[in-house]
DNA sequence: ACAACCATGTAAGTAGTTACATGATTTA
DNA sequence: TAAATCATGTAACTACTTACATGGTTGT
């Protein structure tokens, strides 16, 4: 389970609010790890509990914004997780489903699901594009930088990964709609 | 959520039992969607009782093998669920979180993980190029078959990408150790 | 007939999702 | 000052995981 090596990851590259981290999980770490900001509330409490990070504004009910930032004793278990040892997260996906599923049925009306999946893919892989040129407009850079342009470069490959195998699946699918 | 005709698929190509729909989620349909013999045999159960399979057997209790196919009403709504449409499932992988927190924190013993990762990928690698000779050595085939050898070449991809991310961070993470 | 294994199943716990609620801040 | 939005949170539910249990089958 990572989420909460998640949040100490992105609070200590910077601290931030719940709902500043629900958005950063929009972006950069996000490109392989998803949160709700419910997921995200309920585990910034448990990690304050812990000891792991602290938030700032003395005391508020609802509605306030709250500030946490990482303490050392969670740098130390962010350190100590870095190098543990974990599988693989199984891949899953519905669409291969249904492909292996409209090849022992027969053609059932997949295309259109498959251009739409192609279109998201497409967007957001000029979304990162995107975000690459601007955050990493330099070749040589320090390991941090480096590393950090590694995850980005990866969600890059998956999209275009996405976007390639959409267009080879309607090639099967519907060879007479393409041009 | 998939599994149900995840299941309703692997039924659809074949009839078996609980055991066997297990190990063929470690194959074929598993390249994309993975579960374990306990879910398996709950969703069995709830299928039968939605009238979609049906379990041939007469009566028994433990330990005797049962096997189950699927019915007209459960191919109905197979291809009822094809033309849906749903939302690439998030990408979820804790090495990415782990890449970023090492970049945040320094250097933190992560080259050891990847290296089992990289060793991991490549022999499911071999394991699925052994399997596109066996089960696809010919080119012009039927559509069925086309959709079937497209997901695995999608499991082989994901495979390469990950081999050869695995390479690239190590790069970044020990380059005095490479050749 | 005993051990090892196989197939099926139960139980408890955890992570993640969906729907909804409430107080604060901004905007019309 | 009312409406819309933002930030935080609660509650209920579902999928998935881990650990364990039991009845059959197979091999010696």
């Amino acid at each position: 389970m990572s989420l909460p090596h998640a949040l100490l990851t992105s609070l200590a590259e910077r601290p931030g609010s719940g709902s500043e981290l629900a958005s950063r999980f929009d972006r950069s770490i996000g490109y392989f790890w998803h949160a709700t900001h419910q997921q995200i509330y309920r585990e910034l409490g448990r990690l304050e509990e812990a000891g792991w990070i602290e938030s700032l504004p003395a005391e508020s009910g609802r509605g306030r914004k709250r500030a946490y930032r990482i303490l050392p004793a969670g740098k130390k278990e962010l350190r100590r997780w870095i190098a543990e040892s974990e599988n693989p997260t199984p891949l899953r996906d519905e669409l291969m489903v249904r492909l292996r599923a409209e090849a022992v049925l027969g053609p059932a009306g997949l295309e259109a699901e498959i251009e739409r999946r192609l279109a998201l893919h497409q967007e957001k892989l000029d979304l990162y594009r995107e975000i690459e040129a601007r955050d990493f407009p330099e070749d040589p850079a320090s390991r941090t930088a480096r590393l950090q342009h590694l995850v980005l470069k990866a969600g890059i490959a998956q999209e275009q990964f996405w976007v390639e195998f959409s267009r080879e699946a309607l090639d099967i699918l519907g060879p007479s709609k393409r041009k």
